[in-house]
DNA sequence: CAAAGACAGTTTAGCACTAAACCGTCTTCC
DNA sequence: GGAAGACGGTTTAGTGCTAAACTGTCTTTG
């Protein structure tokens, strides 16, 4: 692969990631909702009953953040821990259930829209490039 | 476009640029740069005299981030700011321009080496679907 | 059984970032 | 010429993140 090209790639990547992820900054904060907030939100929305450290893992951050977001979130009442041996279990509240309801939805639209500008075929190749350039990262 | 499709291209964009970018992160800790510091010490090496307001504009960051990053910078003896009416105007000292030589070509080798797993034509691909994506993105 | 280690979560220090308030200086225009 | 506003930069409060130290509980094992 040539250098030019591979920069060229990367700084697009960059671009398009940064476009659309400030798009949906803006689109969660009218939900009053930070990128990180709705992460955990979904994540625990569709899989109930995870540890703190199993939601770290999968969302790829520190269990040290994990321990402050969800503190601040509980404090909201959108989330529950309970208690088991020396694990939390985590839980949405009847709240945070229904902001995931319509969280969820409302970032799937926003996402959909993004990539309005592509057809289906495009977007199938796309995924495709991703997929093998994914795999390729270790 | 599909919702399936179009969630599943971003989580894919969201996972390859944060691998390559943890990959990048990883790799300019060997040289002391965090990737704020990078990209400052990138931009302000190939164009000397810019503006701090010019800089953040650029960076699409606030002139407040990159008021206090040049604090530390400018401590590190990397840059300097030369106050030109009421503004002031950068360029890197020695020391910074000689980080530059080393930091540039140090961190394409590591972008280059990231796309490896694709074809030429390939990222010809990538490049032009994610150009048009761009485009479309306002 | 008691010490050692593993493991889940919390805390703390520090960087990067934003938004908004603030401070000076230059410009405009009555 | 002086008030009003625009503009560049700094400061501050608050979020998100990491790394590393710390706390408490369970498990292992000599």
């Amino acid at each position: 692969m040539a250098l030019r090209l591979s920069v060229l790639a990367w700084l697009r990547l960059f671009r398009v990631f940064q476009k659309i992820d400030r798009r949906s900054v803006v689109h969660l904060r009218t939900l009053g909702l930070s990128t990180a907030q709705f992460d955990i939100l979904a994540r625990v929305g569709t899989t109930s009953g995870m540890t703190q450290q199993e939601l770290a893992d999968r969302l790829l951050v520190t269990k040290g953040n994990i321990s402050q977001l969800l503190s601040r979130m509980e404090g909201q009442g959108l989330l529950k821990r309970c208690q088991d041996r020396r694990s939390n279990t985590l839980a949405l509240t009847e709240a945070g259930q229904d902001l995931y309801r319509r969280a969820v939805p409302f970032q799937e639209d926003m996402i959909m829209q993004s990539f309005e500008g592509l057809s289906t075929d495009e977007v199938r190749t796309l995924l495709r490039l991703l997929d093998k350039l994914d795999h390729s990262l270790r």
